[in-house]
DNA sequence: TCTTTATCCGCAAGCGCTTTCAGAGACGCC
DNA sequence: GGCGTCTCTGAAAGCGCTTGCGGATAAAGA
């Protein structure tokens, strides 16, 4: 181990050269405390000349502070929920950025027991993020424990013990069925997530709702629950046009791309053209809602946004840990190709 | 800002408690000089009782390191390069929480200058991870000025300054050709990528040797450089196949799993049907490799591997800066429906 | 018993920065 | 001219940990 670089300048260095004390030096750099306008001008240009960077270290240990947070990934979810992962980083990754702030990278497999990963960093970060964790009482005992502030993403905070950003998938999914309905659709069939899971139920409702509102009936036999499973949601389509004779939707309400994707498979291979004769919307513009055929229209997820948020919240929480909220942010929709304006 | 938590227990207090000095105290958690077995025994007893953990801070000030790498993502790709990062990174973590390191995450989208964040994270790093940046002789610059050790993934260093992990996308090209003719095809047609990248050319200039050592000619005009682009790999497959009379390609080895999707779609609306007609494998194995319809018999790429190598790597580097060297990775096949066995 | 070595241990000097506190000028006022 | 009042500035005390070095203590050789 090399013993130090020792290239970089350190305060007193600047200090020496400015003919200032570091006190002085620190203020200049922090902008705190009262500094004659002309000193500071003097010292910035000897801290320009020299690029002079404090150690972050030094700086924490004084501080007692860590200007670092962590970003928890769980990997709950399969894969692809981790395609979703990165663009809410993205929005975290800016937002720091901008206030100066680093972020600690912490991926959380599933063995790993989130209390003793908290306790590990707890030193290291003032907050932490936490991505597509489940929720686990556990959890806020751990943090609180490490003094820590958190904010959740994606995942309610049950008892309201930790901020928390979510995306409005209720409003998502009546944003996908109000959408069918204005392109004159009157018959739509449902294909939910879990309905168990707050995600696909409130997907599903707010579907639903507006149906109800537009004064469609929701038939029991067009919904299906295929618990967000493209082979579940492949068998509701088979069963759902298998009767020639019955009467059958002309469009479909998939809560996610992943199951759509599946659906527009099925359709095709049942020789139904889509949008000709079923149109489908689907939920997350992912990655692959473009390149389904046809293109997938979906609901889109505000991910950079809710990076972002996150980000925010947990600055404000930091500061201030009663300043605990929840903030919901709206989905929008995302047309492309896979739905048909009926003309009747 | 809460002036501090102040709960966590330091190395005085330890120390205090154990009746014996904090230099005996840093000597047990740190393994380092020589204690007596009993003592050792006795302080651990204390600082386990406590849940000791040092400060980073503190630490990192003493030591003159970090204890932190950064993961340098670029932003060079398209969106679905963010798709591998991930696993990447997943490979890096597992490595580093091994050894008890952290990752710090910095984003560099198309605006960050690389110097410039190189520069700015220097002083709270001990070395860096850079993904999918496209190489430029100025990091080199700025990395020996920050005086950090860098490796690159999926990047050669062109002159051999940094030490890289790649993967053989030559061996990867072969592969697939071979497999292929394995199968029984002798008529194989190639949709490259990029051939002015190295990434495109390689997987071609495999695939081309395959088919040579066969025996078997690669038609140039069953050859069409596609760019990485679905679009023009579709454009692509139209011609191929548009001459009814002509003789066509009984497979395709499609660069990537992007124009590999593309292909397959065009392929069915010209009424071909895959693996019947025509057999296709890709490239990459990313997400939509299995939803593809047929699923997409591919090459895998060692996502996971490449991040685990590069840790390790960075560790050797860090600790003996002459140290670098460039790792190559080897792929595999994973196999799918979308290749057919001819019985010829 | 008295060195000599080996083995353990604690002292104290940092690491580079922040921040309190009190002192030093400068200024205006009575 | 003496005295508050301000405005700036520097000294110094940490923040919590590592580590070189010399002093104890114990074991061993003379």
């Amino acid at each position: 181990m090399p013993r130090k670089k020792r290239n970089r300048p350190n305060i007193y260095d600047i200090a020496t050269e400015a003919g200032v004390s570091i006190s002085m030096v620190s203020r200049v750099v922090n902008g705190s405390g009262p500094v004659a306008e002309a000193k500071r001008k003097h010292v910035m240009a000897v801290l320009k000349r020299h690029d002079y960077q404090p150690s972050a270290a030094a700086r924490s240990l004084a501080r007692r502070d860590t200007n670092v947070i962590g970003l928890v990934i769980g990997a709950s979810g399969a894969e692809y929920t981790q395609l979703f992962a990165n663009r809410v980083l993205e929005g975290i990754s800016a937002c720091c950025r901008q206030v100066n702030r680093n972020v600690l990278l912490l991926w959380a497999d599933r063995e790993t027991d989130p209390a003793e990963l908290i306790q590990d960093v707890g030193a290291s970060v003032d907050g932490l993020i936490l991505l597509d964790m489940r929720y686990d009482p556990g959890l806020t005992a751990a943090l609180k424990e490490a003094g820590l502030s958190a904010v959740l993403v994606n995942e309610p905070s049950p008892c309201g013990d930790e901020a928390s950003v979510l995306m409005d998938n209720r409003q998502g999914g009546r944003l996908a069925a109000d959408y069918l309905i204005s392109c004159g659709h009157r018959r739509i069939g449902l294909i939910t997530g879990d309905l168990r899971l707050h995600i696909g139920r409130d997907r599903y409702e707010g579907a639903v709702a507006a149906l109800n509102e537009a004064g469609l009936p929701c038939r029991t036999d067009w919904v299906t629950d295929a618990r967000f499973r493209p082979k579940t949601a492949r068998q509701a389509v088979r069963e759902l046009f298998a009767n020639p004779a019955g009467e059958r939707p002309t469009a479909l309400f998939v809560a996610s791309d992943l199951m759509a994707f599946a659906v527009l498979d099925e359709l095709r291979s049942l020789g139904l053209n889509v949008p000709g004769d079923v149109s489908v919307v689907g939920f997350d513009n992912s990655l692959i809602a473009p390149l389904a055929s046809p293109p997938l229209t979906t609901i889109q997820q505000p991910l950079v946004a809710m990076g972002k948020r996150a980000a925010e919240l947990l600055d404000e929480v930091i500061r201030d840990p009663e300043a605990k909220q929840t903030v919901t942010l709206p989905l929008s929709l995302c047309e492309r190709r896979s739905v048909r304006q009926l003309d009747s």
